[in-house]
DNA sequence: ATTCAAATGCGAATAATTTGCATTAGCATA
DNA sequence: TATGCTAATGCAAATTATTCGCATTTGAAT
């Protein structure tokens, strides 16, 4: 069985031709991507998926938890990404391009919170933005 | 001359009825608050400032770094406040309120970041989110 | 008071996403 | 392996949030 194939069946979901297409899809990505892009991505590679399923797939799959949607400051739509790992990405402004963080900033900070406010904290959503090395080159010159 | 008028000032805007009567709505709100809120909110009571308006306005004073917007998992759309203070929220996921935090975890952290790869952080976007007191109590019964 | 660019209102346009419904296709079972 | 039922898909139309074009109005500088 393919790694698409076992994502689903983890999250107890029936295997079609679209929905695996579309995880191998999210697999390849190393950065985050559109439903749209993955839309396109497949439709070149001759694949029939239509946008409609896209979204969908990818709702279920977030309830699942095994995509995260991400709302960039910088995107005008939502970007997706498999859920494997937690991770956070420094976003040019200039190139609009992500670079992951190594790690998680807001770990330890966020157990303090959950002791001192009584909230139950069951996620976050961090994004940082500014200006790469070479956009900020750019931008002097 | 009012607040709103020197907010205006400030940035080096025109003095106009409908932008004094959205900002006052902004200064008014304990929360951050959607375009169509400060529409709603002024026509009820009695203004006439019409949808773009607002979303145009609004533009503009986040242009100006007066206002900040907000994108948050929550929500379908954007939300706005004054950026007076930098300021985040522990979200709930139940009933939707947002809860002010009192500090940025991040301020080391940037500075750290900075210094370590390069990359010129102008600023970042954080939402952490969850359940609060009461909603925890609710999902219990 | 006059002038003129900038701001506003209105409705139409756009972009991203969702939905309704008829058709198709997994997959459990006979 | 064939059959049947439900869930998944495709398509086009609907929605939602936001932006834009253009005619009209209005602040504020003179």
């Amino acid at each position: 069985m393919e790694n698409s194939e076992r994502r689903l069946k983890n999250c107890g979901l029936k295997i079609t031709r679209q929905r695996r297409e579309i995880i191998k899809i999210l697999e390849q990505s190393t950065r985050p991507v559109s439903a749209e892009n993955i839309f396109l991505a497949l439709r070149q590679q001759g694949g029939t998926v239509s946008l409609s399923t896209v979204y969908r797939v990818l709702e279920i799959l977030v309830n699942k938890k095994a995509v995260r949607r991400l709302n960039t400051v910088d995107e005008s739509g939502a970007l997706f990404e498999l859920d494997d790992t937690h991770r956070h990405y420094l976003v040019c402004l200039g190139c609009h391009k992500m670079f992951p963080l190594d790690d998680c900033p807001l770990e330890t900070y966020e157990k303090k919170l959950t002791c001192q406010t009584g909230f139950d904290v069951t996620g976050h959503s961090l994004e940082i933005y500014g200006y790469c090395r070479d956009c900020c080159k750019k931008k002097k010159n």
